[in-house]
DNA sequence: AGTTATTTTCGATTTTGCAGAACAAATAAA
DNA sequence: TTTATTTGTTCTGCAAAATCGAAAATAACT
């Protein structure tokens, strides 16, 4: 229970991930976080993001086969960990009882 | 819509002090972090964290008086801009709308 | 004036966030 | 069968955020 902590674009690409299921590849990953978010973010710094959170062994990832498309190279496609998966979970839990306490909700995004 | 976006511990303490109000000040902020998070900061990393926010435009400050307590100082009393509500609530309609769109909800926190 | 508790300020360091260029692989076209 | 084009990966490097520890202030009480 120490809180490894994720820092906040390393949680998005986390629920991106987990979002886009066998499709998460870079490119994918990056097009819908633009999609999404309207952030539109570098390949490069992506890939940093990606195996930090490799090396933190919140992700992992395989090869896929290459496809038959003009340059499809083989992706490499990525999954969260069950250690991700518990960040995440421990992140939003966190957040969801401290939103809980602030006085006046008027501001609130509503959940439901 | 630029995306301000709010650095992970920014965001627990922008939510620490809307919780807190009237008694939003470092102390009390420190304490209360450890408390709800467990998580334990230095004294001046809040310190850091807060003039962050504060030249962001997020957090405004006023002093109280000195109470009468032996070594009692005149402490800094930290509110939310309206700002940094809105940015606040950014993040959280973001996220939201991300978590929505994991398949196999599962795992995820129940709001409600 | 000196002691003590509380808060703020000041370096210094590590971790995250992000960009851009160089490199690699695969295929279409010349 | 070379070359161009598209897709994906790695590397280098800097900026911003997260943290710490220690030094300076400040205020009451002796």
């Amino acid at each position: 229970m120490k809180g490894s902590n994720l820092g906040e674009f390393e949680e998005l690409v986390l629920l991106m991930v987990m979002i886009l299921q066998e499709e998460a590849y870079v490119l994918k990953i990056q097009e819908e976080l633009h999609a999404q978010t309207g952030r539109k973010v570098a390949m490069g710094a992506l890939h940093t993001t990606l195996s930090r959170l490799t090396s933190k062994d919140f992700l992992t990832s395989v090869f896929t086969g290459a496809t038959q498309e003009r340059g499809g190279r083989r992706k490499r496609v990525y999954s969260v960990s069950a250690a991700g998966k518990s960040a995440l979970q421990e992140a939003t839990a966190i957040r969801k009882t401290l939103l809980d306490q602030v006085p006046n909700y008027a501001w609130q995004v509503r959940y439901i």
